[in-house]
DNA sequence: GATATATTCAATTAATCTATTGAATGATGT
DNA sequence: ACATCATTCAATAGATTAATTGAATATATC
């Protein structure tokens, strides 16, 4: 006999949350919330063979989280829209908040790195707008291409330290990268602070930003 | 060699979803939602042995959803906090509008008994200062004893049919349950405008009302 | 049409998940 | 201390998931 609609739409939801169950899934997002992109490209930032990339983005498109179109020879993905963004911040804060091995994590990487506060997107706004503050974007350049905040600058991580001269040790600097948890961000942070320059990280990351229709530029 | 502190993140992250990737984890939650509650009133709720009800929850209090006190001989869980709501409610948002498999149960069940926009909070607040609403619990007593709507009377679904004569034709009736896609609700609404009552379902349900922080009866 | 590139599919193996069953554990009552 | 009730644990079998490998498919170029 057939389940009922209320089991049917469970299970439906419970297979939303199965294609969110797998480390690299939830890494291949936070690269698709960054823009959209091929299999080819996918595998190579999460150093996962293309057949195995694959099958994973099956997975997620399947689950309804992310979508493709075909581009010439290159398939291309992304996320399928901005709850999806809003999914993968509650489930970071339901983990961060409840789970004691993220909370070591944290402590012992993160927090070690950075322990302030990060600034919030609302009051970056109003920095920008008094002109007060240097925006540094950590990520590498084609995802800086694809999209970055207004007036912000791109040094990857790698060329940080051969640029300290770019900032001006009169202002403050805020930091941002993919997400919440993007050590890039942090080891900047961290590396610009032990220079003396005044940093912060901002909450979250680019495409938190854009969700909230915030100015890009 | 061990993963560095992004895939541990992920991997943390990864667990909490998966906690959530099983269609009778689900149903266990919504019953908590309600209020704490016990293994075997839980197991008779969901039709589940104790036995796996009890291994389900161990899941889902390893993921952090869930927590439990002992009382008495009895063991009583309870969501961990109202972030495992917003997941939940999240969670379900992204499944209506990207599952074509749950848009096609909710069009071909839940839609078929009741097409009309559900009263917003907000809107049944304003309403209640006026008075002028009718508002029905068709949970089971001991969920209505758990916590209320301010002014609901409690009719279980079962006993609806009997006790039609308690509404006052004139006023328009907002009935509420579980949650978005419980039965109850719509199966009353469905009824009750069978019979030419004016009836609305409530967006949600009442865990939802008092996560935010809205007035109890 | 042939070749190269990008991607997906199918088969296989190993790991993980789910439900069941019966034993073990903890609390209560006598 | 023993019996009863409620719950958890451990073992097992079957189902599902993940990664790998090689084949198949789709697109672009010549």
């Amino acid at each position: 006999m057939s389940i009922g609609p209320k089991q049917s739409i469970f299970a439906g939801f419970a297979s939303v949350a199965r294609a969110l169950g797998h480390a690299h899934r939830l890494e291949l997002l936070e690269h698709l919330a960054q823009g959209e992109r091929s299999v080819e490209t996918l595998a190579a930032r999460t150093s996962l063979s293309i057949a195995n990339t694959s099958q994973h983005l099956q997975q997620l498109r399947r689950a309804g989280l992310v979508a493709s179109r075909r581009g010439g020879k290159f398939v291309l993905y992304r996320l399928t829209d901005d709850t999806v963004l809003v999914l993968l911040s509650t489930l970071r804060q339901v983990a961060e908040r409840n789970l004691a091995e993220v909370d070591r994590v944290i402590r012992g990487y993160f927090d070690a790195r950075d322990d302030m506060e990060p600034v919030s997107r609302k009051e970056l706004v109003e920095r920008l707008r008094d002109g007060l503050v240097t925006v540094l974007d950590v990520r590498p350049p084609d995802e800086f291409e694809m999209g970055h905040l207004p007036g912000a600058i791109n040094i990857p991580i790698g060329d940080l330290k051969a640029r300290f001269a770019e900032f001006d040790p009169r202002q403050e600097i805020v930091a941002y990268c993919r997400g919440a948890y993007c050590v890039m961000s942090f080891e900047a942070v961290a590396a610009l602070r032990a220079r003396g320059f005044k940093v912060r990280r901002l909450e979250e990351g680019f495409p938190e930003w854009k969700a909230a229709g915030l100015p890009l530029g």
